[in-house]
RNA sequence: GUGGGCGUAGCUUAGUUGGUCAAAGCGCCAGGUUGUGGCCCUGGAGAUCGAGGGUUCAAGUCCCUUCGCUCACCCCA
């Protein structure tokens, strides 16, 4: 077998399923309880959609994009974030003839053509909220704190959320030709990537990892300087927000996030465990993306959280996500004619709720006793010579090592019984 | 796209300056207890030493190429 799964995408195997689902559930909770409603785009939408909406020279567009020309010549791209499709179908649904703002939320795979790196894959997951319609600093407050009310519900207490305004593109401008004017006599210091940034988009110079670009950025007058009246007063009143919800934030100056279509509120929130990508979700305002698309003047503002990200950050806190597996009965059976009796009580067991499972190998006893216990079962049902011919099965309890003798037809009633008994069904299966 | 690190049984790894070097632990299967798990003991299966080429009497062990994984740069989730 020569075939690996592609670089950059993984089988996600059964025992990270089951976090994966775990998180999903969260997800799905918090929404509810937010009123946000779902929405599924498909995985790969026009080209034009991703130029338009992320923008033309952002890397993403530049260089990451899985872009391919159907059979009938059209260029296609497998999505690399899940905002402009989203806005997209706001528009061709017409959703802003409806009540406003609308809220949604989504989930599922992306795709970036990167070289992967802890924390970076070609293939990710993101969850995201927009709410689209709304321009007050209330509803950026709703998203961060849906956000961060996520993160803690999986007992992440330990993250950073940074918090900046970049401003509407009147200010904006402005501060540009400040930072052009304020770097001139740096020119030939900056990086080869700064210096093409300042023709073209001079906001990204402010958060260059490079040394000396940083270096150079820290004594560039603040954004916050030229903010319009209008951007000031929704920066100051979403702090305001955030302080009424016990938020606690940071507020980085510096921070431009890779998008074009961001325009006043961006924020990101990090754990610095994770290595070189530390971020694990963020998002921002963007008011104009939905003109751009030819749609009417529409506020909205949106976060994405990256799953694995998330993942990632609960195994190196040591985080346990609460779930348990473990199997209810294990049928054991040792011949033949046991069979034609226990397999449908089996059946009946796992119709009444019951987790359950048998051993098709054929195995000794002994060796059925040990896969039981392997696998965590909490009682064995023992179906050999004896029991047929007393037409009782032995119930063992795994636990204390009990063993009782039972009807064959009184075994599913039996089960029933020890489930009531023992406290709520923590020891047994438990059912939503 | 550019760098660094790494590729030995299912997993984690040991393998001295090339010469019984193909090992160990865990896991798996079976037995010790002719019908009973967890502990213990014994045995067994399982590796073209990532792939290809080269040097040599001899190569996991040296050289080249290639593929893959991984971390980092860039950027982001």
């Amino acid at each position: 077998m020569d075939i690996t799964a592609p670089r950059g995408t993984n089988d996600i195997m059964p025992y990270e399923v089951r976090k994966w689902q775990y998180l999903e559930e969260q997800i799905r909770s918090i929404c509810r309880r937010y009123d946000y409603k779902e929405i599924r785009t498909p995985i790969f939408e026009e080209t034009v959609l991703f130029q338009r909406g992320i923008g033309d020279i952002t890397d993403i567009v530049e260089k990451e994009m899985y872009t391919f020309i159907d059979r009938a010549e059209r260029s296609m791209t497998l999505r690399p974030e899940g905002t402009a499709p989203v806005v997209r179908s706001y528009l061709e649904h017409k959703m802003y003839g409806g009540p406003q703002p609308i809220k949604l939320y989504y989930m599922g795979p992306m795709f970036r053509y990167e070289r992967p790196q802890a924390g970076r894959y070609r293939q990710f997951h993101q969850f995201g909220a927009e709410v689209i319609g709304a321009c007050v600093p209330e509803v950026d407050a709703e998203v961060i704190d849906l956000a961060m009310h996520l993160y803690y519900s999986l007992g992440l207490d330990e993250l950073e959320l940074q918090i900046n305004s970049i401003g509407c593109p009147l200010c904006r401008g402005k501060y540009r030709e400040v930072l052009r004017a304020a770097l001139a006599g740096h020119r030939e210091s900056l990086c080869s990537n700064c210096a093409r940034r300042y023709e073209r988009n001079p906001l990204r110079m402010l958060d260059c990892k490079e040394k000396r670009c940083k270096e150079i950025m820290t004594d560039i007058p603040s954004i916050h300087e030229y903010l319009c009246d209008e951007c000031a007063d929704h920066f100051q009143r979403l702090q305001g927000y955030l302080n009424a919800l016990s938020i606690s934030y940071v507020i980085n100056p510096k921070l431009v996030r890779g998008f074009d279509y961001y325009a006043k509120t961006v924020f990101e929130v990090i754990y610095r465990g994770l290595g070189a990508q530390d971020a694990i979700g963020g998002g921002g305002r963007y008011d104009g993306l939905i003109e751009t698309y030819g749609g009417p003047s529409t506020p909205a503002v949106g976060f994405a959280a990256g799953i694995e990200r998330i993942l990632l950050t609960l195994e190196r806190l040591g985080k346990e996500l609460p779930f348990q597996s473990q199997l209810d009965v294990y049928m054991i059976i040792l011949n033949e004619a046991g069979k034609k009796l226990g397999l449908p009580l089996l059946k009946d067991i796992r119709g009444r709720g019951f987790k359950a499972d048998i051993d098709y190998m054929g195995r000794s006893l002994k060796s059925q006793m040990k896969a039981a216990n392997r696998r965590g079962a909490r009682f064995v049902v023992i179906i050999g010579e004896d029991e047929l011919s007393k037409g009782k099965a032995i119930i063992r309890n795994m636990k204390v090592g009990t063993e009782e003798e039972v009807p064959f037809d009184e075994v599913v009633e039996r089960f029933i019984e020890i489930r009531l008994e023992t406290d709520q069904g923590v020891l047994m299966c438990r059912r939503r």
